[in-house]
DNA sequence: TTGTAAGCGTTATCAG
DNA sequence: CTGATAACGCTTACAA
């Protein structure tokens, strides 16, 4: 608990010379070095970094805000995001917001209170108030990122992804596909369903509205959605969830009602979370990048904090169609 | 970006009635609070929070120390530690620190240089250097827990849990059975070790050393392990995995090497995560109250940081033996 | 009810 | 090379 001032005490100085001592030592004799290093010692002196804020008015640290954590693709990107806060000298303020506003816009106000230098935020919603009079805090958006995000952002090329993966089900032979989408209001969800779309589109099949199930991510969620489509008369041939969660829950029920994987219907997920490989069959599913998206929205954050130019303020990470054994040709 | 002088040069008051304000805003004139709050409006003022925390010698944050976040039972954890921090106001620092011994301790030294009032520690290992003249910080040990912590600690029964999860094996008629373990040092492991090798002695069952397997609760240890198992010749009827992560990995070589479960080998994990009632079958596990330990944490910290008393300084947090349908009669 | 001013721990500036 | 001192933004005695 011992300040400067004690060390200063006991080394026989000015406070001046022990911080630089510390800072930049070889600007002090080395007599006086060796003096102050033995008080820092003897005095068991840990610089009071709150003090250094204070008075440097910045805090190396980031908020973070994730919609759930226990999701294991944001546990990756978060991940992703320690390391490389970690390696840039940040400390990263880890909030879960469950995707309510509020909560958001609560813990993007520790950078207005400049408690931190940034925000991450992975959701598709802009935590600050829109009141023309407050200025903009260094942001970055990835993961489920806005339309057209104030800041810049990280995301995957959803709609290509989801038109890639249904053209692999279309492939097979399939042509009754059916999907379990992620919660309506998001722009992720939405690409995705477009690029479901599309490779319909371009094989000339028809889309059937109804043969797409709302969803929220969850394994029960999938549960529920793949009852609700597999107790319909025509029932699908293939199925595609918008999140592996999602398509573990759904794999359940398609066992529960008896139906083999992929012989009566093949199923596909999104994410290649870790668990999707330990599935039975394992999951056909896009592969993210989690851990470099975390890594890349550190990079680009710390970059609008330092006030650098950055010249792809959007960044599209890529994407890999990961073929197992949960899809198959049509029975 | 202005400080609560400008508010004061707006409001024509000093800077002291602008504190009082929005501190205790009935110590003030009505015509000055409504001055204040017009000029803080228009001024679009945030209070420092690093002033604040500076100037109060307390930061209001805590810091986490996680091994893995990637495991979704330390998800949930953080999950409850979040919740109960921002129930006291409380910002949570999560630091990743894979075990690192080196990383823990300049995590902990957040708390040492004052950016943090106090620490969470989620392995079994102090994270303060042991020097004699450094004094100890606010500290709580959860989940993996030493065996003679320096603070606060909030733990399973483990020994008592693996002894019931054992029993139920003994119960259904198991006399081999075997177990894949956590890492040899932690004392978490050698608890569970020895809740096992109770039931086996009280069931008068010879203990095989050979049966136990090191892993490190991955689901590719558990695989691995799996796989050392059934390719001896005396092969075990049942197997019970440290932890769910490692059973789904030791279930996916059971399939590989295409073994029935429970039919043909019972299989039983720890923990339950989510993923556990989704397996195929569904895992026989003991569930932990996740959130809680997390909860728990934060309240003891809180509680020692504000200096009162803990009646219980040592918690015990319940667990409860899930049967599901990994796990059956002998064959 | 309000204002003045000290002080929290650190660093940068300016003299010496 | 070193020391004195102001300043960062805020709160709180204490005085008025």
């Amino acid at each position: 608990m011992s300040s400067i001032r004690e060390v200063a005490r006991l080394a026989g100085v000015s406070v001046a010379t022990v911080s630089r001592t510390l800072k930049k030592p070889d600007v002090v004799s080395p007599k006086t070095r060796e003096r102050v290093l033995a008080a820092v010692d003897k005095a068991d002196y840990h610089p009071n970094r709150t003090a250094i804020q204070f008075r440097a008015q910045k805090t190396q640290s980031l908020v973070v805000l994730v919609p759930t954590i226990a999701n294991t693709f944001y546990a990756r990107v978060i991940s992703g995001i320690q390391q490389a806060a970690q390696r840039f000298g940040y400390a990263v303020l880890l909030c879960h917001t469950q995707g309510d506003e509020q909560v958001e816009a609560r813990y993007a106000a520790l950078v207005s209170a400049r408690q931190a230098d940034g925000v991450i935020q992975l959701r598709a919603h802009d935590p600050f108030p829109a009141t023309a009079t407050s200025q903009r805090w260094p942001m970055v958006n990835a993961c489920e990122v806005l339309d057209d995000p104030p800041c810049p952002s990280i995301r995957l090329d959803n709609r290509t992804a989801a038109r890639e993966m249904t053209e692999h089900l279309i492939a097979l032979g399939h042509r009754h596909i059916a999907m379990i989408k992620g919660p309506r209001r998001s722009p992720l969800t939405r690409d995705r369903a477009d690029g479901y779309r599309d490779a319909l589109a371009r094989a000339g099949i028809t889309h059937n509205p109804s043969w797409i199930q709302p969803g929220d991510f969850t394994p029960q969620s999938g549960y529920a959605g793949a009852r609700a489509l597999i107790e319909r008369t025509d029932r699908p041939t293939a199925l595609f969830c918008e999140s592996d969660e999602m398509a573990i829950g759904a794999l359940h029920y398609l066992k529960h009602a008896g139906l083999r994987v992929p012989h009566d219907i093949s199923l596909a997920g999104f994410d290649d979370i870790e668990f999707a490989r330990y599935c039975d069959p394992p999951l056909t599913t896009i592969s993210q990048p989690a851990e470099a998206f975390g890594e890349a929205a550190v990079e680009m954050l710390i970059a609008t904090i330092d006030g650098q130019e950055i010249d792809t303020s959007h960044r599209t990470m890529p994407h890999r169609l990961l073929i197992r054994a949960s899809t198959g040709p049509v029975g």
